[in-house]
DNA sequence: TAGGTATTATTACTTACTATAAAATTGGGT
DNA sequence: ACCCAATTTTATAGTAAGTAATAATACCTA
């Protein structure tokens, strides 16, 4: 059956997928034992689906995972700076990803919402040394899995070397989050 | 001289873990180029130091990122839960490691001691369903890398479904957080 | 000049592949 | 019943980046 034997590989390819994703680091021989083929199927298997072999990949995940990693932890700023005017205001725009939610509710952890609105806060004052002194925030709707948010900063006040910040973070639809920082300037 | 081809060695030495620390993805034969040896003196270098083949840096280079984003990601509670009395009170410990540390400033991101404080409340309420309504918090005293902060929340009151949490958070020294969060359940 | 450290060279073996060709199997269609 | 074409398997040669072991040099100086 030409029909059915192009499902069998079809069901072979995606199983074959399938166990690359939850265990990148087979090579083509546990793989080849795994789905009971020889070697040179899962090969062949493999170029079809355009999966590179598997020192490619870990040299990939490696480079991937470093980057993002880098990325996360030298970014003064969390999310994409889309418009800046010193020490007045900012706004700026972050998807959240599926590692941002939590694992029984599905929706987005606070603190990467917080994060988002005080990393902007810090950035549209630009003092060389500030840290955040005080914020009241009120996370009015959940958010969820791919939802992209605008973050807007406006600063309000400035008392000695205490600046008032207010963020407002949306959604495409309405204000999902809200909140006020005191950042203190640690200059002179 | 064997104490100045003593020295040359350990210099190369120095070079080569310096050369790998930026750019882990070289061969041996190019750190031997690099290095301006054979190949072997390289292995050899590397067999003294312990340092393994380009595979196997790879491989746990990708393991090792991999596991860490893992870790970050599915950790609902950011730090580590030392004592935790249901639906009460609950200690959670947490290290300023150098990637929570602004670049400028070295002070440790707020978001960090933010999102250790709110895991930690939604943990001590192990409501199956619920999120972060609204936070007052307060950085009293900037933390910096090193240090180790101890989290202390407790359930405070309960009106309907929402739950009254404080968090203090202190390092070895003195208190410098200390936030309020409402927690609205979403279970009926 | 002997002796020890350091370096280089040589050879055999390993893993996990690519690339190509050839043979075997399979399961229907006619 | 037989053949066909896709599919699968086997085989062979070549590659990169190593390990491991052993031997040969070079260097340097006491």
């Amino acid at each position: 059956m030409i029909v059915l034997a192009r499902i069998q590989k079809k069901v072979r390819q995606a199983a074959l997928q399938e166990q690359l994703k939850s265990s990148p680091f087979f090579t083509d021989d546990a793989l080849a034992e795994f789905l009971k083929v020889s070697v040179q199927t899962v090969r062949l298997d493999r170029l079809e689906l355009g999966i590179p072999e598997l020192r490619e990949r870990t040299r990939l995940m490696a480079q991937g995972a470093q980057n993002k990693l880098k990325a996360i932890a030298t970014s003064d700023v969390i999310g994409e700076l889309i418009d800046l005017e010193l020490g007045r205001s900012g706004i700026s725009l972050m998807k959240i990803t599926e590692d941002m939610v939590m694992e029984k509710t599905k929706v987005a952890r606070a603190h990467h919402i917080f994060a988002q609105a005080n990393s902007l806060a810090l950035a549209v004052l630009d003092a060389q040394a500030a840290v955040t002194g005080v914020a009241n925030v009120k996370f009015k709707i959940p958010v969820r899995f791919g939802e992209k948010l605008i973050a807007k900063a406006e600063v309000v006040k400035k008392r000695g070397n205490k600046y008032f910040v207010w963020v407002k973070t949306r959604n495409d639809q309405q204000e999902i989050f809200r909140s006020k920082f005191i950042i203190v300037s640690l200059e002179q």
